[in-house]
DNA sequence: CGTCCGCCATACGCCGGAGTATGGAAAATT
DNA sequence: AATTTTCCATACTCCGGCGTATGGCGGACG
């Protein structure tokens, strides 16, 4: 129990047999590598060490397969979020847990910034507008619950959020700092001074 | 003179026949309009009115276009960048104008902002790189300017930069307030408020 | 005025992925 | 044990983009 827990986005069904979940799980996968143009059937059947004949039982089409695997991923997502929620009462302790937690949950944030990436698609955008709305939506309510007005809450929640893309963005240019250096680490400090007050004055 | 000198990014020869320069302009607006995946020869001539015999006249192939659009566009966006620095001589101002210039400069933004979607292509990731650290660079040392320690300046400039980059990617989600909105400009009030200070107390 | 060269059209072969059809093997069911 | 169901392999066709080859046309130039 201890080690199943953990992620429940990548338990692999120790079947001899492929369901429809495997074929999921696996594109998820090949999304966080390569990203979501990248995900083809054939070559993902290849990667998987099997062909497109199973798949095609499993799904009607690459429409399909990316349809599910979205939506699997965000109800993992949002699972994430709620935790955070349940688990950190202090209001400002979750959102600097907001900022730690990038690099931690690696293959969650991975998928993601590929979908960042891939905004503009079709089946992507509405996954992308909801996720992002929730999140931004846990931001401002701390802010909110730490005494800041709503508005302003609001507004500072859009804004830290902006430097979590960012940083997301920057990390695929390959132009973020080591994550486990020390650069890193006052970066992240300097961020957190910045963005979350102490107390607010009312 | 002061009519061309605008844009030299997109100045159409009237020329009866076609030179290299206006497939690089042309790739340069389906770019920002579809993304560089949609960067293909033979959508790009019918888009034209012509036919991919003239295009492989002038390049040797799909890479060389995207090569030599990339460079025209890099080089388009140093010159915009060096012309800030000449025309505004205030540190604080020139920050406050990075921000304001969005939404500005249209089709180089909207350009700027494919080329994040395609980081990890092997030819659009230096770009991205040289571009972004010009950028970082010439705000840090704006920072400098007002009195700011060389580290905290650099760190605030990657900040702020990530603020941008994040807009950017909110934007391509529909996911920002009108450009021309109230609650569009009192949430860039908001920014330049919390990430620009109006002295440094040393 | 004829020739040559710059620019473009047309027609081809290649490749890789999408989707379909059909058959086979293993597992489950009765 | 016989049969059905589940899952996968193989072998196609179709499509769209890439790159090539070759031919044509108009304008420059001798």
């Amino acid at each position: 129990m201890s080690s199943k827990s953990a992620s429940t986005l990548l338990d692999k069904s120790e079947r001899s047999t492929l369901c429809a979940a495997d074929w999921e799980r696996a594109a998820l996968e090949l999304i966080a590598e390569k990203g979501v143009p990248a995900l083809a059937v054939e070559p993902l059947a290849r990667r998987m060490g099997i062909t497109k004949g199973s798949f095609y039982w499993h799904f009607s089409g690459r429409e399909s397969l990316l349809e599910q695997a979205l939506q699997r991923w965000e109800e993992h997502d949002s699972r994430n979020l709620a935790k955070s929620l349940g688990e950190i009462s202090n209001p400002r302790d979750r959102l600097i847990s907001f900022f730690r937690r990038v690099g931690k949950e690696k293959l969650t944030h991975e998928v993601y910034s590929e979908l960042c990436a891939a905004a503009g698609h079709a089946q992507v955008e509405p996954v992308l507008e909801r996720v992002a709305n929730r999140r931004m939506e846990h931001l401002s309510s701390a802010f909110e619950e730490m005494g800041m007005p709503s508005l302003h809450a609001r507004n500072q929640a859009r804004l830290i959020y902006s430097v979590y893309l960012g940083f997301l963005q920057l990390q695929r240019q390959h132009q973020t700092p080591n994550l486990s250096s020390e650069e890193y680490d006052t970066y992240i400090d300097h961020v957190i001074e910045t963005l979350i007050p102490h107390e607010i004055q009312v």
